[in-house]
DNA sequence: GCGACAG
DNA sequence: ATCTTGTCGC
């Protein structure tokens, strides 16, 4: 049952997160913090992760955050973790962590727990990091919240502080040759904000990367040319199609019953008619089942009296 | 009224 | 983010 989509946020619920943002922001580390974000050929690192929450059709509520682990510099997946998740806040641009960080925090704290040799060395997010509007969008909350590295790839420019995808910017673009070149994008204040990444040989459309938390734009930059088999960095791109795949797979049956728990979610399986083509009759495996809601609305609680990271590593 | 708007 | 399979091209 899709149920309607959270309205705008009122308006002192986003003066908390803009505070929220302010005092996490303090905490922010760009440069580099580990040798082998120094190494030329990143020896030493072994783990990259990447994350991601996809979202089902007609629903603004029900989604599935991942996190995949990649081996480098193979790029194979080495741990995987989907997980059908209910979303609270709606998604304001500017403020996009506050919508899908508190899930994707979860799955690394998992990670933490039942595999700790697999955690990765750094992490690949969906989004912007210092290039946002107020220097802290997604990649940096999620840095500041796990402790580990995190870099920031958004796949469209995100116009703030003078940044422009105008002809100007398009003319740029049209000035990257081959994969791995770039160009910094500078905000009105002067500051190199992120890069424009042709992340490929084959691809017109450039990556927008920007630092995130525990490593510089520079390695940033390289990291993610190093990840790209396509235009998506590998870690970001399993986490988006095992994520899709794992919604694909959930659909016939929306509500996993919990053994013990007979919390009847009223959900309507397909009738015996024709009303949808059932994929190959794959029951839910592996991770967990039940939906998991961000803990009491966000905006209820006055914003971090503490700011301390929830996970240390 | 019109344009902007990471995911 | 999502709506969508096959098809054309290197």
């Amino acid at each position: 049952m899709a149920r309607e989509a959270a309205e705008l946020p009122p308006k002192e619920t986003l003066s908390l997160w803009i505070r929220e943002q302010a005092q996490l922001k303090a905490l922010v580390v760009d440069r580099d913090t580990e040798a082998w974000q120094r190494d030329p050929g990143f020896s030493g690192l072994q783990r990259v992760g990447g994350v991601d929450v996809s979202f089902v059709k007609g629903d603004s509520v029900s989604a599935c955050a991942s996190l995949v682990v990649l081996s480098y510099p193979e790029l194979e997946v080495v741990y995987e973790d989907c997980r059908m998740v209910s979303l609270t806040a709606p998604y304001v641009s500017g403020f996009l962590a506050f919508r899908e960080v508190p899930f994707l925090v979860a799955a690394v704290r998992r990670l933490r727990e039942k595999e700790p040799g697999l955690v990765p060395q750094v992490l690949l997010v969906d989004g912007n990091g210092l290039l946002h509007h107020r220097g802290f969008g997604v990649a940096c909350h999620l840095g500041v919240l796990t402790d580990l590295p995190c870099i920031g790839v958004a796949k469209k420019l995100l116009q703030v502080d003078g940044l422009e995808n105008n002809t100007q910017h398009k003319e740029k673009i049209g000035l990257l040759r081959a994969g791995g070149d770039s160009f910094p994008l500078t905000g009105g204040s002067g500051t190199v904000l992120g890069m424009a990444l042709r992340s490929h040989d084959h691809s017109t459309k450039p990556l927008y990367v920007s630092v995130g938390h525990k490593i510089s734009l520079e390695a940033a930059v390289r990291l993610t040319r190093g990840c790209c088999r396509f235009r998506i960095p590998e870690p970001v791109r399993q986490a988006d199609i095992r994520s899709r795949d794992y919604i694909r797979r959930t659909l016939g049956a929306p509500t996993p019953p919990a053994p013990g728990q007979d919390r009847s979610q009223k959900v309507q399986r397909p009738k015996g008619g024709s009303e949808e083509l059932e994929d190959e009759g794959r029951p839910p495996e592996a991770h967990g089942q039940g939906p998991e809601t961000a803990e009491s609305p966000r905006h209820t609680r006055p914003a971090a009296a503490s700011v301390e990271p929830s996970c240390a590593q």
